[in-house]
DNA sequence: ACCGTTACGGTTGAT
DNA sequence: AGATCAACCGTAACG
């Protein structure tokens, strides 16, 4: 319980609302802040894993396993990380507290640092602000949804907010992931050389082409596709400052070797990558379409390496793993 | 009572 | 190295 005591309770307002032009927080959801080391960050969370992975027995999987930290020390290195798996994207579920904004929350006293690891809500349940649940609660949530628990009582059983749980149940039930969105980082650029040098022909074939033409015959010849094509505006910029005077080739292409396609694209989704519609736990989970091998399952924009699977941040086995085969989305 | 939606403050990673 | 930007997050509140 100490854990939960706010060192230096945040009282002060989060926001504004529609109506309300200043919202007033909750008492009950505070900021607690605990210093490095300490036994009560690892009591704190385990509360708040427990009322995902624990209750109803049942998800052996998840009880006392891949999330729960026992080393205050490893919770120290490793707050709400399920993995320590590396890739180039960041690991969504990763909740800790970065050393860059962050900073001004670490607080460096008399030797002993002290920071702010997460804030408790009305229901009593840990979050991190701006950080994914950890996926062990986002899957028991999808498996309590499946076994017909109403989203309201797996909002209070879990203690995390309905509307999360409405917008983790959404998006399963659409893509069937449960993972969150991949965070930061920005769109692959879409003027790539190739993109302009055809939009270069394209002038020079028709000066007096419209944007919006050169724009279709992107799509009609192949060259990109809807979900890469330029925008027309981009078109016209490219246009402007890139072709401007159709005489000479660009800087932009001439002797430069083009920058790597992204691996995968922007839209590319990521995949639920059970072997088969069954969680873990042996619940079955739906018959969802969004386990591999179901193809047109498109709607998680962005991806993660497959390092960063739910199956091997939760320390699952994969079917892949299993027949000794080592597995890649691209 | 329930639940979809959204403003908000927050984090993250590429540029 | 630091700022900016645009993506995402969960909460709290409205309707």
């Amino acid at each position: 319980q100490a854990a939960l005591e706010p060192a230096e309770p945040s009282w002060g307002p989060t926001g504004g609302d529609k109506l309300f032009p200043v919202r007033r927080i909750s008492p009950n959801r505070m900021k607690f802040t605990l210093g490095l080391g300490s036994r009560a960050w690892r009591v704190s969370w385990e509360r708040a894993t427990e009322a995902g992975a624990s209750p109803g027995a049942g998800s052996g999987a998840l009880r006392g396993g891949a999330l729960r930290v026992s080393s205050p020390r490893l919770a120290h290195a490793l707050p709400l990380c399920l993995s320590g798996g590396g890739g180039a994207r960041a690991l969504p579920d990763c909740s800790g507290p970065s050393p860059r904004r962050s900073g001004a929350r670490q607080l460096v006293g008399s030797g002993a640092m002290e920071q702010t690891y997460g804030e408790v809500n009305q229901l009593g349940g840990v979050f991190v602000n701006g950080r994914p649940l950890p996926n062990a609660i986002r899957l028991r949530i999808v498996e309590l949804a499946q076994l017909g628990i109403r989203p309201c009582d797996i909002s209070r059983q879990l203690r995390v907010s309905h509307g999360c749980v409405s917008k983790i149940l959404a998006r399963y039930n659409e893509t069937g992931s449960i993972l969150p969105g991949a965070i930061g980082g920005s769109k692959p650029r879409v003027t790539t050389p190739n993109v302009v040098k055809h939009i270069r022909d394209y002038k020079q074939g028709d000066p007096g082409i419209f944007a919006w033409e050169i724009r279709d015959r992107l799509l009609a010849d192949g060259v990109c596709d809807k979900y890469n094509v330029p925008s027309v505006s981009s078109i016209s910029r490219i246009l402007r400052n890139k072709i401007g005077s159709l005489a000479q080739p660009g800087p932009y292409e001439a002797s430069k070797q083009p920058p790597p396609q992204p691996a995968l694209p922007y839209n590319h989704i990521y995949q639920y990558p059970y072997p088969s519609p069954v969680s873990p736990t042996g619940a079955k989970m739906g018959s969802h379409p969004g386990v591999p091998g179901s193809a047109g399952h498109v709607s998680i924009p962005r991806s993660w390496p497959s390092a960063h699977s739910v199956s091997n941040i939760l320390g699952i086995r994969t079917f892949m793993e299993q027949t000794g085969q080592s597995w890649c989305l691209l």
